[in-house]
DNA sequence: CCCCGGGTTACGGTTTCCCGTAAGAAAGGC
DNA sequence: GCCTTTCTTACGGGAAACCGTAACCCGGGG
């Protein structure tokens, strides 16, 4: 009637604490819990082989660099190696991030099956996540929902990315046709770089390139 | 030999749990929490009115919105707030932020006790820190001893940032002396905000400003 | 085949920004 | 008082960015 083996990948220990904790109040008796993303990799494989898979991972998105080195930096190459290893495993993903780009792509590319934020009532959420997605497969929280409609601002083509994010580099302008070839991407005139940028800034009501890698910045586009 | 009466003020439940769990493994037997600042302002108060006083306030710094509208709507009013009501309360902060800047003026201007960052080890650190100040009144975590000495990179002064917050709010180059003197900041010259913007340029080896707004944004600066 | 339309690029004029120089103003020493 | 030093401001040439227009390329329909 519930998750049997679950594995906790984060490396903050205060949310591990609490994440666990929760799992024990849905009570979810093997609850193993990591701090690397090599870690939990390997505990995944090593489970499968000894016929004891794992049916849920709730891991983090971002992970800290220490000295202890990793293949595995983050939670969403975690997961793409994950996906890799045991397709049938759930994955609930934990984290702070808010960038409706971001949480988009987890579920549309990576195929998560819940997305949980840290706020304000995160452990009820937390609950509540996985009861729905054990018996459902996919759990879409109402907070979120919202987010994600809000980001009808302007689609940005793969184009603007780019241009946006030579110009937080400090390459001219003028040069950025130079650099767009290199990448194959295309259109790359000056014009067309010109025309995006003018098409970007009326869109969202900026007038400035300043305020363009701003906004960018914040939704973590570039 | 330890704290007795100590008061959380977090929103996030799942950290809220954590630093529940932690107070209790330290042996404190009186922790209470709440999710809102204005709350915790109000039980601080009530508690010295019935002679009962908090010797510890442990909170986060960013609260977010929601439907229950606060008077403080965050860690760091919150904190100026209880500077007044109680001078002699202990203050933690329990926080994600990792901008030196920010930190440094929690420390410079707040007079805070200690900062513990929500990174890898942060339960462990937040039980060091506690029994710290307990006794000495002031604890900076080894972590970041070395992060506020990085930030030598560029002295940024109150008409650098002025400029570069106008910059990324669109407004023109040009237009900037007007608004500097709107707000009584000089210099304000037109050359010396080129001189100015060249000078912060040229000290981070950037050749754009859109260089310098991301990078004053990665940093809190504006 | 030609024509047409969307998208891309090339070209000019205008504005803004960049940067060096020099004039002006304010603070401190003699 | 005067002079020096430092900071601030004014000016002008040159580069970059901005913007409208027009030419170009290229696939689809007639």
């Amino acid at each position: 009637m519930m998750f049997e083996r679950v594995l906790i990948a984060e490396d903050h220990e205060s949310s591990n604490i609490s994440v666990r904790k929760t799992l024990e109040d849905l009570g979810i008796e093997i609850a193993h819990y990591v701090f690397y993303c090599d870690d939990a990799l390997t505990w995944i494989q090593k489970a499968r082989q000894n016929d004891e898979p794992y049916d849920l991972l709730i891991t983090d998105l971002s992970f800290e660099e220490d000295h202890n080195k990793q293949r595995i930096t983050g939670g969403t190459e975690l997961i793409k190696a994950v996906r890799q290893a045991q397709p049938n495993l759930k994955i609930l993903v934990f984290s702070a991030e808010n960038k409706a780009a971001v949480i988009d792509a987890l579920y549309d590319e990576l195929g998560i099956n819940a997305y949980v934020r840290k706020a304000r009532n995160d452990a009820q959420e937390l609950k509540l996540a996985i009861n729905t997605i054990y018996k459902s497969n996919k759990y879409i929280s109402a907070n979120l929902r919202q987010g994600i409609k809000a980001k009808n601002a302007y689609e940005f083509a793969d184009v603007d990315i780019a241009i946006i994010s030579l110009l937080s580099q400090g390459i001219p302008q003028k040069n950025i046709p130079f650099h767009l070839q290199q990448k194959g991407i295309s259109p790359s005139g000056l014009s067309s770089v010109e025309k995006r940028l003018n098409l970007m800034r009326e869109a969202l009501e900026f007038s400035k390139n300043e305020q363009l890698v701003v906004y960018c910045k914040d939704f973590g586009l570039i």
